[in-house]
DNA sequence: GTGTACTTACCTATCGATAGATAGATAGCT
DNA sequence: AGCTATCTATCTATCGATAGGTAAGTACAC
């Protein structure tokens, strides 16, 4: 299948995010992994000789589509309100709609028990998503700081996830748009 | 040693508790904590018989203590800014001179993979603190949200964590405060 | 066009390490 | 004697990781 967007070791990515945004990288095995791909372990780490790549491999990915999904900060055609509401949103579907929070949120907390190469891995990640927020909100008068944006969504799903109550979240995110005006 | 404040027992909480906000419940096993205590990894069990329960007793401590030094959300003697201040100081003291984030936190974000007893544990420590919170700021009318509050402050420790800029945290609970005036 | 060399993508089988957990013995205290 | 706290010794399950093999596809010389 040439130019199949759909290869295995895609699937191994993406079980292995889902379940790191579940129940964090310990949480994650080559075994589970394999099964949940319909492969051996052995093939996983063919892809992913150790557990390190593939956990900065996953982390990657998620980065790159993340940025990727929130668009240019500096688009003229938008207003930094607005580049608020789509970064709110994007969190916000994947707690509502699968229960998942931000992979690098996880990892962030768990940081001191992950291999380097990954623990900074999720540090480029939020280095970037705070480079990305500072620029989104730039020229704004009143607009809260690039680390008050991110710490909130950030602790809103913490919260939201263990409570289970996901409109915890909503609160948090909406009230940081008010403060946009 | 009647009336000791030091037990075994106390000094496998304290391990445990270390280790579980440095890395996650994962990161913690009884031959590591029987190793740091000095005694055996059975004798760990004998005190907490499985897992689920050391895990339940080290948030439980944690709980209690947290709520105890916080004091009275509701002291006549004390304005509600002093009582954000000192629940601001109490993470910023941990994370900056232990390193350590807010033990729930950390367990917050892998609420998914916990024995269901922890992550209820877990969920009842948020619930008492957003109680404590609401309560501390209450009549007060600029001020965020119980939700708000602890969103902000749980996610600055996480950024500050993944990111190694613990300045971050200082960043976040200083706009906090700055916006009860 | 076909033999040879190489690569890709898996497999089976197994390794040593470590996890949580348990049984039964021991030593000291009341 | 009985209770408490700890020990030694061991178990089963699972972990990440590796060795070695197989089948299919690709590339290229002749």
């Amino acid at each position: 299948m040439i130019g199949s967007t759909h290869s295995k070791s895609d699937d191994i990515l993406d079980v292995a995010e889902t379940r790191m945004r579940g129940g964090g990288y310990d949480s994650v095995s080559f075994r589970d992994i394999a099964a949940e791909v319909g492969i051996k372990s052995a093939s996983v780490h063919y892809h992913f000789p150790q557990k390190a790549d593939l956990g900065v491999a996953v982390v990657q990915r998620y980065a790159e589509r993340f940025l990727e999904t929130l668009g240019a900060p500096d688009d003229p055609g938008e207003s930094p309100s607005e580049r608020l509401a789509r970064i709110c949103e994007g969190y916000r579907a994947a707690l509502f709609d699968q229960g998942l929070l931000c992979l690098c949120c996880v990892l962030g907390a768990e940081s001191g028990a992950l291999p380097k190469p990954v623990s900074e891995a999720v540090g480029d990640f939020f280095a970037g998503l705070l480079d990305w927020t500072a620029r989104a909100l730039e020229g704004e008068e009143r607009a809260p700081s690039a680390a008050e944006v991110i710490s909130a969504l950030q602790g809103a799903m913490v919260l939201a996830n263990a409570t289970g109550r996901p409109a915890l979240f909503n609160q948090t995110a909406e009230a940081l748009r008010a403060r946009l005006g």
